[in-house]
RNA sequence: GGAGAAUUAGCUCAGCUGGUUCAGAGCACCUGCCUUACAAGCAGGGGGUCACUGGUUCGAACCCAGUAUUCUCCACCA
């Protein structure tokens, strides 16, 4: 049967999966190997799969099946967020469409919708995870509201609670009026945007004149309640004790004095809104001011506003300035940009509210965490990240914790008729607890409030395997801490930094090792990939055009690690074009024929040099997967394929047209052949599968895969073969560099002589004689004359060229360039050799290092020399 | 406003403790080849004042200072 000449994907990735699957590869229990455990960063449930997650599934599979294949128990466990506010937004969109409003439905009947949405798309993810080759342990799919780990969230919570890390009270928060509920710091997204600044006239109480004050958001004047002036304002001062009017509403306000406001900033003035504003706020709690809120919990105006209610919180702002400016109040109107803050999940500009929040106290349970990764418990891999997660662990706040939703893990708090309340499990242990506090535990209700999705996100890598309920379970010993951990710094304070402070709390220990973070997919034009811009290519679709060993490649060719990556086709097919050639390498050794025989001298020479070039290799590889140096490694096996494997070691053991190969040959280059599929097949899964079965390798059992076969390990190598290899191709580059330059056709054999001094390059003669294609190849001890010369490493060459074909004008020009050149080299050598300071200050090694330069440019001139000496 | 990082070939990036692994890789490009494994290929080749300016040093892509540009994170100036 004859292979196709191009590699064809599709095939061997739905024969191999479903194999993998069939024969349980993915499957991990307990054992006494070592674990290496990754925990999945779990995508939203209603999530598609995009390049992100590609990259970052990517280089998981690629360890955990290193780490299989090298013997140890990898377990990657795969899951699911619930993603509190996002899958809820997508849940009130799609009953819109249905014509269904929220409000009008029980919380029951809204989960139920919710759970049903779940049900038909919260497998997408995980199936085109699949696709991608993700060798998971599919088998312990989680989800963040499965029961055990919703229950392990109630714990945690009634945990913290006890240990005093949750309160609960009225803060400013950041509300998102779309979703209708607070956030964390986290979830909001500062963006600079272009403002109007407007200069507001406010009048004086019985007087003619009035004060000009500079604000963005002209809609919340009618919740002012003090005008502030920095109390060494001189231009102020007859200010001091004044009352003034709010314009459109003409409530009398108080002017107060602070030196928070800046002299130099606007007019000098500043109107207090302390209900929409978390400074203005902080300055009214210090004055004693009145908190007028004037929106509603979806950005309209209410009834306090007096004016314009039920308005939207921007028609407001239009509304407002052109009603000031009719009554003669705005005095001028700039161009102003500024920050402003936007739920990272719906993208609603974020107000400042007033509201009753749970929180979770950080700074003592932040301390350890910052120690693990400080004394090197946890490596952040790039260490660059360090700066900002120290920084973040300092300075971290108190986390608003609740959120006023539905979908998600419903806050174990109980109220009484009374309102006071109880933290408890259930309402029974509510009602004890009740009790216990000699409080009534009549019309007891729960919590409407559910938690922040992190909150439960900062469990994963105990949830999981059970370890918050039941820690002493199996799993949970044996698995945890997990090994490593690769996700997107964005997530660094949402996700790691809290679940490094979780896990502590829990066991003392960290959850992971490792914390490789990724880059972040961008374009070619360094823009961030997104839907919004459309320049994400659909992840799917590629793995179809390139295949999905294509694609792997493709995307770790292109990541640096903690770099971020400018993604581009053309790696792809770079990817999709190694896949072909290893193919083909295969097509080509599958096609000969053997002769019993065994192998020649040559063919000997050529494996030695194979098996230590390989196991250089092979270090090589290992030092860089130590560093997470993902791309390097992936670049040091593809040279070795592409390069050392095809393009030299086949190239020399290759039988002439439809000459057989000696069948001992073949045997080592079967074997070889399979080494490198092994060393391969972590970034190439579906293709190195695909050959490892062919039965060009013999019978193979059910479970004799490369997905489970032995990863190449450290083996020493001997340097000094591959040093004089580098010499032979050198010689062979040469020829054909001569023969290109000159216009010789390949075809034609040209006579070589080699003049060796100290190295022996005999074993590899019917290497050169084929792969420079010469006719008469020579070992001699002198100078041949009437040549062309060259020297490769320690040997001369001479090639002994066709009258006709030696343009010895040309020649004489190339050796005087090359004398020329070594000339100046020289001079810089001997410029150093003669400064005293070098040879005193510099150490001995660089100095003996110099003056073997020295005389190897000497020797080099010499034989130019006698070369052009012998062109006359 | 604060902090961190980056700037090396057309592109994406390596370059560890200053000294032949110091100017590299892959891709792209140019030239010649449809040579019976592969044109998704083979052979060969040309590309760089290492952002700029000073300094330290016998010696700087590398260390220091400043400048420019870019990026990221953090931050409540109306």
């Amino acid at each position: 049967m004859s292979l196709a000449k191009t590699y064809n994907p599709k095939e061997a990735e739905n024969k191999w999966y479903a194999y993998w699957m069939e024969k349980g590869f993915f499957r991990s229990t307990p054992d006494h190997r070592e674990p290496y455990t990754i925990v999945m960063p779990p995508p939203n449930v209603t999530g598609v799969l995009h390049m992100g997650h590609m990259l970052n599934n990517t280089i998981q599979d690629v360890l955990i099946r290193r780490a299989r294949m090298q013997g140890k128990n990898a377990c990657w466990v795969p899951g699911t967020d619930h993603a509190s506010i996002a899958t809820e937004a997508k849940v009130v969109a799609m009953l819109k469409e249905q014509g269904i409003d929220k409000k009008s439905l029980t919380r029951d009947i809204f989960l139920k919708h919710a759970w049903e949405w779940k049900e038909k798309y919260g497998g997408i993810i995980l199936k085109q995870l699949e696709k991608l080759g993700a060798s998971c342990d599919w088998e312990r799919t989680k989800f963040t509201m499965d029961p055990d780990l919703s229950d392990a969230v109630i714990d945690t919570f009634i945990r913290f609670y006890k240990e005093g890390y949750i309160y609960r009270g009225v803060r400013m928060v950041n509300w998102d009026p779309q979703g209708k509920t607070a956030l964390s710091d986290e979830e909001v997204i500062r963006k600079e945007v272009n403002q109007k600044l407007y200069y507001v006239r406010y009048k004086i109480k019985d007087s003619n004149e009035y004060i000009v004050i500079a604000t963005t958001r002209p809609e919340t004047i009618m919740a002012d309640t003090a005008i502030c002036i920095n109390p060494n304002d001189e231009r102020y001062t007859h200010l001091k004790g004044k009352t003034v009017l709010v314009p459109l509403i003409d409530r009398e306000i108080p002017v107060i004095e602070d030196d928070y406001v800046e002299m130099e900033f606007g007019t000098g003035c500043l109107k207090v809104t302390p209900a929409h504003d978390l400074n203005d706020y902080e300055l009214g709690q210090k004055h004693n001011l009145e908190v007028i809120d004037i929106l509603n919990d979806d950005g309209t105006l209410n009834e306090k506003a007096q004016i314009l209610i039920g308005e939207d919180r921007f028609i407001a702002r239009k509304t407002v300035a052109k009603l000031l400016e009719e009554a003669g109040q705005i005095e001028k109107i700039e161009d102003y940009k500024s920050q402003v803050g936007f739920s990272e999940r719906t993208d609603a500009a974020i107000e400042p509210k007033l509201s009753m929040q749970w929180f979770c106290k950080m700074e003592e349970l932040a301390k350890p965490a910052l120690e693990y990764v400080e004394n090197g418990t946890i490596k952040l891999i790039p260490e660059k990240f360090f700066a900002s997660y120290k920084h973040w662990m300092e300075n971290v706040k108190d986390w608003c914790i609740s959120r006023q939703l539905w979908w998600g893990q419903r806050i174990p708090a109980w109220y009484n008729e009374k309102n006071e309340w109880v933290v408890a499990k259930t309402e029974e242990e509510a009602v004890q607890e009740f009790e216990k506090q000699g409080k009534s535990a009549q019309g007891i209700r729960q919590e409407e409030d559910v938690l922040d999705t992190w909150f439960s996100s900062g469990l994963w890598p105990m949830s999981v395997f059970d370890g918050v309920r039941n820690p002493d379970n199996e799993d949970f010993k044996y698995y945890y801490p997990t090994n490593d951990l690769v996700t997107a710094p964005e997530i660094l304070f949402f996700w790691v930094a809290r679940m490094i402070i979780m896990g502590h709390d829990y066991t003392q220990q960290p959850p992971f090792r490792n914390v490789y973070l990724t880059g972040i997919v961008r374009d070619k034009l360094g823009r961030k990939m997104s839907k919004s811009l459309g320049n994400s290519p659909d992840p799917i679709e590629l793995m179809e055009q390139y295949g999905t060993d294509g694609v792997r490649v493709g995307m770790l060719l292109s990541s640096p690690a903690g770099n971020d990556l400018m993604f581009d086709i053309s790696y792809c097919e770079q990817g999709r074009n190694f896949a072909n050639k290893i193919w083909n390498a295969f097509r080509l050794v599958k096609g000969w024929e053997t002769i019993e025989a065994p192998a020649t001298v040559a063919q000997k020479s050529a494996a030695y040099w194979f098996e230590n070039r390989f196991n250089q290799a092979v270090v090589e590889i290992d030092e860089h997967f130590k560093s997470y140096r993902l791309s390097d490694a992936l670049m040091a096996t593809y040279k070795l394929i592409w390069d050392d494997f095809c393009a030299w070691y086949l190239e020399l053991v290759k039988p002439a047209y439809q000459a057989p190969i000696e069948s001992e040959t073949l045997a080592t280059v079967k074997l070889y052949f399979q080494k490198v599929l092994a060393l391969a097949h972590p970034f190439m899964p579906f293709l190195t599968e695909e050959l490892w079965h062919d039965e060009l390798f013999g019978e193979r059992q059910p479970k004799d895969c490369v997905i489970v076969a032995t990863y190449p390990e450290i083996r020493p190598f001997d340097e000094a073969i591959i040093k004089e290899f580098e010499i032979v191709q050198q010689i062979i580059s040469e020829v054909r560099n001569i023969r290109n330059s000159k216009g010789i056709s390949p075809k034609v054999a040209l006579p070589l002589a080699i003049n060796t001094t100290d190295v022996d390059l005999t074993k590899f003669r019917d290497g050169i004689t084929k792969l420079a294609n010469i006719a008469d190849l020579s070992f001699v001890q002198e100078k041949v004359t009437g040549t062309v010369s060259f020297l490769a490493g320690k040997s001369e060459c001479y090639v002994r060229l066709d009258n006709e074909n030696v343009d010895i004008e040309a020649e004489r020009e190339r050796i005087t360039k090359e004398i020329e050149y070594l000339k100046g080299f020289l001079v810089s050598v001997e410029k150093k050799l003669s400064n005293e300071r070098f040879v005193q200050n510099a150490k001995p090694e660089i100095v003996q290092n110099e003056q073997n330069k020295k005389a190897d440019a000497e020797a080099k001139i010499k034989i130019l020399k006698e070369s052009l000496a012998g062109l006359e």
